[in-house]
DNA sequence: AAACGGACCAACCGCTCACAG
DNA sequence: ACTGTGAGCGGTTGGTCCGTT
């Protein structure tokens, strides 16, 4: 007898998450916090199992995500943790506060693992790839000048020439992959310093040129819930927003949340879950009665969820 | 303009672990 | 000690986007 997967004990939905949905399980998490997971379908009115529900949580809807580019100081870290630890992602995304392991690990596979290989080294091992060029560039993206001597061009930062010594060839993709790491302000663009993470403006920012797919996103630092268009939102934007708009009062945006994240996981009505255990389907009753006597925040994340694609299928 | 291919990322699957009964 | 259940984790897949031909 094999598994069965959770959407196969009963019909249940499998795919993107539909902004819906989303809202019903921000919703419920926000005033409920995490308990039991395998009960979060049934009481938020969700057709997902609870594992499914878990993962949305954890890797989009949670409040504190950080999403945006990786930073170089990220970058240097997921290197140096990785080898050491391996691909335990979950820990090394316990040193990435905002980061998921999901998105770690999509990361390195996606993108960090083929520039190691570039620069000549064994993603896995971290070591020199036996036949890896003479010139080893650093996990910051600079090279190691302790090999400078066999290095046929010197090193100058701002007019770097890169040699394979084997064949004495001018080599451009190197070129271009030492300035995709070493230039992130520049070619990258995507250099992103505290003084962005403090206001928020990484994501959805058109003068960030993030490309990780968040250019449909508005710019949060800016952003005026009273000028709120639907052309504003896509499906990946819904978590920032509602992080926006739960700390909006604060002009300290990111502790604010982190407060209120912290909370919301403390909160009192995660009695619920006890509740749900002998009234269960009573509560539910309750919980989408609850649902229409509006809040601020649900008046306005509702207001969010409710556009976007249709994802019904 | 259409077809194609690669990159990226969200989500699923299946395994292991922890814990309660 | 054993068993069942739920949570967590890592590998993998499939859809979408975007650049190239």
């Amino acid at each position: 007898m094999g598994r069965h997967s959770c959407t196969e004990k009963e019909k249940l939905r499998k795919g993107l998450w539909s902004p819906d949905e989303d809202e019903k399980l921000y919703n419920f998490i926000t005033r409920f916090g995490v308990g039991c997971w395998s009960s979060v379908p049934k009481l938020a009115g969700l057709q997902r199992c609870g594992k499914s529900c878990r993962l949305r949580w954890i890797n989009y809807l949670r409040p504190d995500l950080k999403r945006g580019m990786f930073s170089q100081e990220e970058e240097d870290m997921i290197i140096s943790l990785h080898e050491t630890l391996g691909n335990r992602w979950a820990q090394i995304s316990a040193h990435l506060p905002g980061r998921t392991d999901n998105e770690i690990k999509n990361f390195w596979n996606s993108s960090l693992k083929k520039k190691l290989v570039k620069q000549g080294i064994d993603p896995n091992t971290h070591k020199p790839l036996p036949e890896s060029r003479d010139l080893i560039l650093q996990p910051n993206g600079l090279p190691n000048l302790a090999n400078s001597d066999e290095i046929g061009q010197e090193f100058c930062p701002n007019n770097v020439i890169c040699y394979n010594s084997e064949q004495k060839e001018y080599d451009p993709l190197f070129l271009s992959e030492f300035q995709e790491s070493s230039d992130p302000i520049g070619y990258h663009s995507n250099f992103v310093t505290d003084h962005d993470h403090q206001n928020n403006q990484i994501a959805g920012n058109p003068n960030s040129n993030s490309n990780y797919g968040f250019n449909s996103m508005p710019d949060l630092a800016n952003f005026n819930p009273g000028n709120f268009m639907d052309t504003h939102l896509s499906d990946s934007s819904t978590s920032r927003i509602c992080s926006y708009l739960s700390s909006s009062h604060s002009s300290n945006v990111n502790s604010h949340t982190a407060i209120q994240a912290n909370n919301m996981m403390t909160s009192p009505e995660t009695s619920l879950w006890d509740f749900d255990k002998k009234f269960g389907s009573m509560f539910q009753f309750q919980l989408k009665d609850e649902e229409n006597s509006s809040s601020w925040q649900e008046g306005t994340s509702s207001y969010i969820f409710k556009n976007s694609k249709d994802f019904s299928n």
